[in-house]
DNA sequence: GATCAATCATGCAAATACGTATATCAACAC
DNA sequence: GTGTTGATATACGTATTTGCATGATTGATC
């Protein structure tokens, strides 16, 4: 065999990946840390390579060919082993330093992780941390994140999961609230308060009606996607919000209503990858979040 | 997310892929058509994006770490995604310029292709056809040619085949070797003649027991792994072979023995990728060769 | 041992790729 | 129509990467 094997750029690859993608050579550069002359080349140069023609220049705008269709779901294979090579890689990465991404919910970012990070400081002062204040169970699977914080227990086999506590949660509003609407003695006398509401409202009704909760989706007239806002909202006086223990005590000016009710009990969740958990700095992490997130 | 995503040259991935299945910087620098400096500086720099030690400099060689090898499945991986995509591409190429390649054994190489080779260039001029003299089935699959002309289906769902023809085999010698050691009038009188080798002798062998040959492995005295040079100590007397009729034919000097014998029949198959078949320079080629095989 | 062959590392010039700046174009709003 | 926005393409100076030449080191062989 005397030929070059006719072969290509692997990086050109990428290039080609994010730009259908993305839709455009400046969003893809945008997203790869690049120009779009550059992408705009490395594009041109694999279509020469390949010899296909990958995107349809109409207009002011890229489109995909037939050809390029094709290819996509073979290059986004091969994204995936690249991502996966990255994975335990960063298993392998035994330096305490670097960069670990952990994401909780917005409320327990502020709220639950400064001490802790505080000692991580100590702890290794060369470590970078990113908080990603995000809900979504996915961010892990995505590699948006190395380490998360949450409240229901992952399923996917590829994660390893503690659960550090189960905590309570109660009902809570301001005073300057409470003294203009009156405070509740029981569960009847919510049906005319106000709710505020975040996350998944309609699941937290279903949660509740079997506890003989008199309120339903038009008691929650205000609301918010984040908890952070949800709970200034509180503090504000526009009504009542659920809270987990720990964080409301810490909130001045707020007073738990129905002392007597009984909490509403939900895990916390300490979630890593499995490939991860071998690496020093994530270990580190890892433990110093159980360890202050088991002893409040 | 204010951090650029800890990512790495995807280029980096094939140059430490290429170096561990080497075992060398410089092995893998001839198989990529680059130098081992590059390949150093690259693998170098994959260890640094990474923060993992992939290799051991021990001595004059390398030796790949735990941690390398931990990698080593998931870059194998990607590099079989890779193939894929320049799989595919080739397929979507409509190009009718460009390189093709052939692969046949290597008597029918000589005897068959040249005349199907000019007809090409005739039909063609600016392809370039690399000709693989090569029987390993295994060729296709492992990309080293496009299109096989084999003697057994290839049962991979991945290929499609197309059975040209069959062609029929008998035994030869030259008349020299016939002069000297008497020609044979029955079966049972090559007992005592010399054949030549190639291939797997024992599984003609095998082949040839129940139709009553009286010979086995002693009477191979001499031998090739390439059945061209087989048919060269044919022609030079030193024993009798089995081969094609259509390539005895041309071969001058050559005699046919024991003529009444029922013929070896065996098909010819065409062979290519699925993916190839799209092609349009590949299925130029493909169906030329299907012609002429097929009307001889 | 001394030689030889094959490896990796390093310094420097040349080739290549990249980013900035800019031109051009299309779609949309007014 | 005109202006604005967001896109791709091109020109050119700069930065990076590559290859070549060379040196250093190792392991095998005689």
């Amino acid at each position: 065999m005397i030929d070059p094997k006719t072969t290509f750029d692997w990086n050109h690859i990428r290039a080609f990946l994010t730009t259908a993608e993305e839709g455009s050579l400046s969003a893809a550069a945008r997203q790869l840390g690049q120009t779009q002359p550059t992408l705009g080349r490395q594009v041109a140069a694999l279509e020469e390579d390949l010899g296909v023609m990958l995107f349809e220049r109409v207009g002011r705008t890229l489109e995909l060919t037939v050809a390029g269709g094709e290819l996509l779901e073979h290059v986004r294979a091969m994204r995936e082993a690249a991502d996966r090579v990255a994975l335990v890689a960063s298993g392998q990465n035994q330096d305490v330093e670097g960069r670990v991404a952990i994401t909780a919910s917005d409320v327990y970012s502020v709220h639950l992780l400064p001490p802790i990070l505080r000692d991580l400081r100590a702890k290794a002062p060369r470590l970078i941390i990113d908080v990603v204040a995000s809900d979504d169970v996915q961010d892990l699977m995505r590699r948006e994140a190395d380490i998360a914080i949450r409240h229901v227990r992952p399923e996917q086999p590829d994660l390893i999961a503690r659960l550090v506590r189960e905590a309570k949660g109660y009902f809570y509003a301001s005073t300057e609230y409470l003294d203009l609407r009156g405070h509740p003695k029981t569960v009847a006398d919510l049906k005319n308060h106000d709710f505020i509401g975040s996350g998944d409202v309609p699941r937290m009704l279903e949660y509740l009606k079997p506890m003989g909760f008199p309120i339903d989706l038009d008691n929650f007239r205000t609301g918010s996607d984040s908890g952070l806002v949800a709970w200034e909202m509180c503090k504000q006086g526009f009504g009542i919000a659920p809270m987990a223990d720990d964080v409301a005590d810490t909130t001045p000016g707020i007073e738990r209503i129905l002392p007597d009710l009984a909490p509403i009990v939900f895990p916390i969740w300490l979630t890593t990858h499995r490939e991860l958990h071998t690496s020093r700095r994530i270990r580190l992490v890892f433990d110093t979040l159980a360890d202050h997130l088991t002893e409040t």
